[in-house]
RNA sequence: GUGGGUGUAGCUCAGUGGUUAGAGCACCAGGUUGUGGCCCUGGGGGCCGCGGGUUCAAUCCCCGUCACUCACCCCA
């Protein structure tokens, strides 16, 4: 084969493009009842956006970055992830303190592939602006799950924890850290020096059973962080939404102050189980220039989404609809003329232009998932009309050429 | 970036150091001179990933390379 897809990425046909298509509609369906308004930025950001929004010492822009030079010398990435840029945006376009926003599109990140990650993939995220009360980030998770579960994501559980730590907490776990230093893994005692709130969520027994009794970043919340944390989860308790507090929490990207959440499923196996998360940043806008606006938001991953609903078996089978038109080699501009009449009634309307049999023709009506054969033949064409069967029930009738789109209305 | 597995038809996969490399599904045609799905018959399709080596002879053995895949790391 002389032209091959790029490694990481994918094209989306068949059953996936339905999976996808069920989820984009759904999605939007959600957001658009929770007053979310679409925004869309470029897929292309300067480089120091992302290494100052998401955070020098993040995997993301240690090693997963697909940047490179323009040919004006500039700086540029794909972006790894929407959040840096769409604060950009808010901010370069002085939009409304309080916006409420979503997005949908590509991202890039430069990692070895595997099941349910590649390195182009596409999310939805949504992005609040400019409200901090814990109603804002219990409405978020809402919506999250409410996207979930209108895709038909049948199992999935939300996790919870608040990275609102207090001054002294970083000292206080580096200490304890060190203190247990013998029984960590080699990048636990990397991530000690540049993240040390990342050794919590090392999934090696070992570290696991050292960390244990680290100190919990629950426990050393701000009195703020504490009781905003607190309404959110009176508020989601209240709203009958079922969750559980998990410290290990920390999220990979450094940007959030507050709560987070992950929306996880069981059914792609113990990895890439992440299906939404997100959580709150109250620093990031500032940090980047803007004013002192909180923010929270979450992103959720299309790829693994659909493959969830691929597994469930759950993508709905294509409807039949519309008409294809079965002719006589003959009629064939005759045949062209009903698909525009049937067309300027708004109805599905394909034929073959190849000469090929009548066999051959209702194949494709089949294989195309059309409702309607309507055949023109001798017989028709005689009569001046034409044959409507139903590809469903085998039933066949006559109707006058001239209203034959009108019927099928 | 590290480690394992796999590269044969559009897809899923058999196979053998030695003549024209196979199956199922899919596709096309015929069985039905104007009717799909089921059935029957036939047909088209392959640099056996790429490069090198061993050999009288390699799809098969060896080395390299690329790709895919799974896992680690990390994440959606």
């Amino acid at each position: 084969m002389e032209h091959k897809r790029l490694r990481g990425t994918r094209d989306i046909t068949g059953e996936d493009s339905a999976a996808w298509e069920q989820i984009i509609k759904s999605a939007r369906s959600i957001l658009s009842v929770y007053g979310y308004s679409l925004i869309i930025t470029p897929v292309m950001e300067e480089l120091s956006l992302f290494c100052r929004g998401i955070g020098e010492a993040t995997d993301i822009v240690l090693k997963e970055m697909y940047d490179f030079e323009d040919k004006g010398g500039r700086r540029i990435v794909l972006r790894p992830e929407a959040t840096a840029a769409v604060v950009r945006a808010y901010i370069e376009n002085t939009l409304p303190e309080k916006s409420d926003l979503f997005y949908m599109g590509p991202m890039f990140r430069y990692e070895r592939p595997q099941k349910g990650r590649y390195r182009e993939f596409f999310q939805i995220g949504a992005e609040s602006f400019g409200d901090n009360t814990p109603h804002k980030d219990a409405e978020i998770i809402m919506l999250g799950r409410d996207i979930l579960k209108s895709c038909g994501v049948k199992e999935f559980s939300l996790k919870l924890n608040s990275l609102a730590a207090s001054a002294g907490y970083r000292e206080k776990l580096v200490s304890f850290l060190n203190s247990v230093k013998g029984s960590l893994c080699e990048s636990c005692l990397k991530k000690l020096e540049r993240a040390p709130i990342r050794v919590l969520d090392c999934k090696n027994p070992e570290c696991k059973k050292a960390a244990a009794a680290a100190p919990l970043i629950t426990d050393n919340l701000t009195p703020e962080g504490a009781a905003h944390f607190d309404g959110v989860k009176k508020l989601l308790k209240s709203a009958s939404v079922e969750f559980m507090e998990d410290p290990s929490i920390v999220r990979g990207l450094d940007y959030y102050t507050g709560a987070v959440f992950e929306f996880t499923t069981e059914l792609l196996g113990p990895q890439q189980n992440t299906l939404l998360a997100g959580g709150r940043y109250d620093s990031l806008v500032n940090s980047l220039g803007g004013k002192d606006v909180p923010a929270t938001g979450f992103a959720l991953g299309i790829d693994r989404l659909a493959e969830v609903l691929k597994v469930q078996g759950s993508v709905s089978a294509p409807q039949k609809t519309g008409a294809f038109i079965v002719y006589d080699a003959k009629y064939r501009d005759r045949a062209f003329e009903l698909l525009q009449a049937l067309r300027a009634e708004g109805i599905k309307a394909s034929a073959s232009f190849e000469p090929k049999s009548f066999k051959a023709q209702f194949r494709e009506a089949d294989s195309g998932n059309f409702k309607f054969a309507l055949v023109l033949g001798d017989n028709e064409i005689e009569n001046n009309t034409v044959s409507i069967k139903d590809m469903e029930t085998g039933g066949q009738q006559e109707s006058p050429f001239d209203s034959a789109a009108k019927k099928l209305k």
